[in-house]
RNA sequence: GCGCCGGUAGCUCAGCUGGAUAGAGCACCAGGCUUCGAACCUGGUGGUCGGGGGUUCGAGUCCCUCCCGGCGCGCCA
């Protein structure tokens, strides 16, 4: 509709602009619904805009706009407004035919054409495998998984993937870790390091472990601990003290049983995350390991890129990356002075490798801890010969946790974390993936555990389902009744939805595939769930002032085809945001 | 110190490229079920859009500055 009204606006002006002798070259303008129905259906700024550039009265101008605009049989009327605005009065029937079009359209009703958009691989959560996911990583998951769904609705084509740090130190803590456990289940006490992951779940491994290993992985606690460098808690520093104890784990157990113990941390950890998130709802298409980029020579063959194109340079017994000719802070190391690559060297494959696959955009779901990577992997994509804007990378922010009023922290290492797994316990699916995205991304959470877990009526998830299973009760009861639902006549009928109420709804839902347009354009899930609420309401607004199920066919049809649509939207809308749709509650 | 994200009703938050009288939910007040699902609906109270400048026909929105809050600035991941 706004783009219709934006060709016969651009066809009046040109004819004004070049009687006056003037151009349109510069000039912008906007179409927008309005809000106050006085105002009639949508509102162009294009006279006030003209009157900057060519020195004449808003009013005039429009006047003259007007009196071009070749007839069209949607609009019913146009006026002249306010400081210069032209208002648009769409015909009668033109609103009704909303109908129709959702009808039409089907379940597709708002999206756009498939493929119509550039392809986008998206990466969400990517949370270490060292632990149970957290309500943290929960937001990003909701978040991800969404707007993964919204874009697919908006005629991108999706692809889905979970980067799984499946290599580096934080998983030979973990390693260590469940290596302390299993041999404290021998009688055998090390001390514990202060940078180790004391959750209770590693106790859980290192007991499976045992199970399946036996006695393999056994040595003597004194043998561990021999002449280790102090921990933080004894006055050493932590990080010297972890790191000596994963090299002691290494050369006592040998390259084979340290895999053995390396990997039943990972098995367990990310098995337990990938469960966790398919019960949320939140699917991939693809698990991608960062071992492979190293063992592929992936990361080799990046920093190869880099070097070749003149971007790399050695200092201090280091390879580094001049991300600063690129727009970075600093400059960033990659290949560290003992010849170990660094945690960005995969980053840089990653990249490589993720845009090299075909797709046009990368899309990064982080934390709003990570922000520092957004000029880094910008950079890291110039260097590579890449267009840095196929990159993009909403930050999600913290989700800060209240418990009886008082802020609840959390930690992974220090095993004091309020879990995803918990927390879907507490409220349920529904109402977390809704709580999450009903905020934008960009705005801080308070997520307040005990309204989410004791009022979870209060959540307005359950507003959308009770909306949507009342109209499915409706269309039971209206087989009960034996007052049918016939879908050709309610289409014919159409021009019977009159109530103020039925205006308003139909006004909503003529307006909903711009919603889907605006949500995917700024990456904004929260914008569909707005949507969908609003409708919901209006939809409830209709359905208490007016009758349904009525004797008279022609009254009765084009109502039931409303909110059979409005079913349907919101159906297909809540899917979208991974909330389930029940025909009764 | 530098950078990123915020500051909108008592609370939690919406507010697409700058548009007309700044909205919703909760809370509070007053109403509505012999009738299709009252987990609903109708009406009302409630605002220096953090402060101050600026840009212009017009600023919650853009620019500058200050204040407050969160986060980040490793040869960690």
């Amino acid at each position: 509709m706004k783009n219709s009204l934006r060709h016969l606006l651009q066809h009046s002006l040109a004819i004004v602009a070049s009687e006056a002798g003037l151009s349109t070259a510069a000039l912008t303008f906007s179409i927008e619904r309005t809000r106050n129905p006085a105002h009639g259906d949508f509102a162009c700024n294009v006279a006030m805009q003209a009157a900057r550039l060519w020195g004449r009265k808003p009013r005039e101008i429009a006047a003259s706009i007007i009196a071009q605009l070749p007839a069209d049989t949607d609009l019913a009327k146009v006026e002249i407004a306010g400081p210069g605005f032209i208002n648009f009065t769409l015909a009668a029937d033109c609103l009704t035919r909303t109908v129709l079009r959702m009808q039409d359209a089907g379940a597709r009703y708002g999206f756009a054409a498939p493929a119509s958009r550039p392809s986008i691989i998206i990466e969400y959560v990517s949370a270490n495998p060292n632990g149970p996911l957290h309500v943290g990583h929960g937001r990003g998951a909701a978040y991800g998984a969404s707007l993964a769904n919204l874009l697919e609705a908006g005629g991108h084509q999706v692809y889905r993937e979970y980067y799984v740090n499946d290599a580096g130190r934080q998983m030979d803590i973990l390693a260590v870790s469940v290596w302390l456990r299993y041999l404290e289940l021998a009688n055998e006490i090390v001390r514990f390091p202060d940078n180790g992951y004391k959750g209770d779940y590693v106790h859980g491994i290192a007991r499976d472990l045992r199970l399946a290993v036996g006695a393999k992985l056994h040595h003597p606690a004194a043998a561990v601990s021999h002449d280790l460098p102090l921990d933080l808690g004894q006055g050493g520093d932590k990080e010297v003290h972890v790191d000596a104890l994963i090299a002691r784990a290494k050369a006592l157990l040998g390259e084979a049983n340290y895999r053995l113990l390396f990997e039943s941390g990972l098995k367990h950890c990310l098995g337990d995350i990938k469960d966790d998130l398919a019960e949320f709802g939140v699917r991939y298409d693809n698990w991608f390991s960062e071992r492979s980029l190293a063992t592929s020579g992936a990361v080799q063959r990046g920093i190869d890129t880099l070097k070749a194109a003149g971007h790399m340079f050695e200092k201090d017994g280091a390879w580094w990356f001049r991300a600063t000719d690129f727009g970075d802070e600093k400059d960033r190391v990659v290949v560290r002075e003992n010849g170990a690559t660094t945690y960005f060297a995969s980053d840089i494959a990653y990249l490589q490798n993720k845009l090299e696959r075909g797709f046009d955009r990368a899309i990064y779901v982080l934390g709003a801890d990570h922000h520092g990577y957004i000029a880094r992997l910008k950079a890291v994509a110039r260097g590579l010969g890449l267009d840095p804007n196929r990159i993009e990378i909403p930050l999600v922010q913290f989700a800060i946790l209240y418990e009886g009023g008082e802020r609840v922290q959390m930690s992974t290492r220090a095993g004091s974390f309020v879990t995803l797994r918990d927390l879907r316990k507490e409220v349920g699916k529904d109402a977390a993936r809704f709580f999450y995205v009903m905020r934008s991304h960009d705005q801080h959470l308070d997520f307040d555990l005990d309204l989410a877990k004791s009022r979870s009526v209060e959540n307005p998830v359950y507003y959308l389902q009770y909306t949507h299973a009342r109209i499915c009760g409706l269309f039971r009861q209206a087989a009960e009744k034996h007052l049918g639902y016939d879908p050709a006549l309610g289409r014919a009928a159409v021009a019977n939805l009159v109530e103020p109420a039925a205006v308003a709804l139909l006004q909503r839902l003529m307006n909903y595939p711009e919603d889907i347009d605006i949500a995917v354009e700024n990456r904004a899930p929260h914008l569909l769930a707005a949507a969908l609420r609003e409708i919901a309401s209006l939809f409830n607004s209709f359905y208490n002032g007016t009758q349904m199920l009525v004797e008279d066919e022609r009254a009765r049809a084009p109502r039931l085809a409303l909110a059979d649509g409005v079913r349907q939207l919101l159906a297909v809308g809540m899917e979208l945001l991974g909330v389930a749709a029940p025909e009764t509650m």
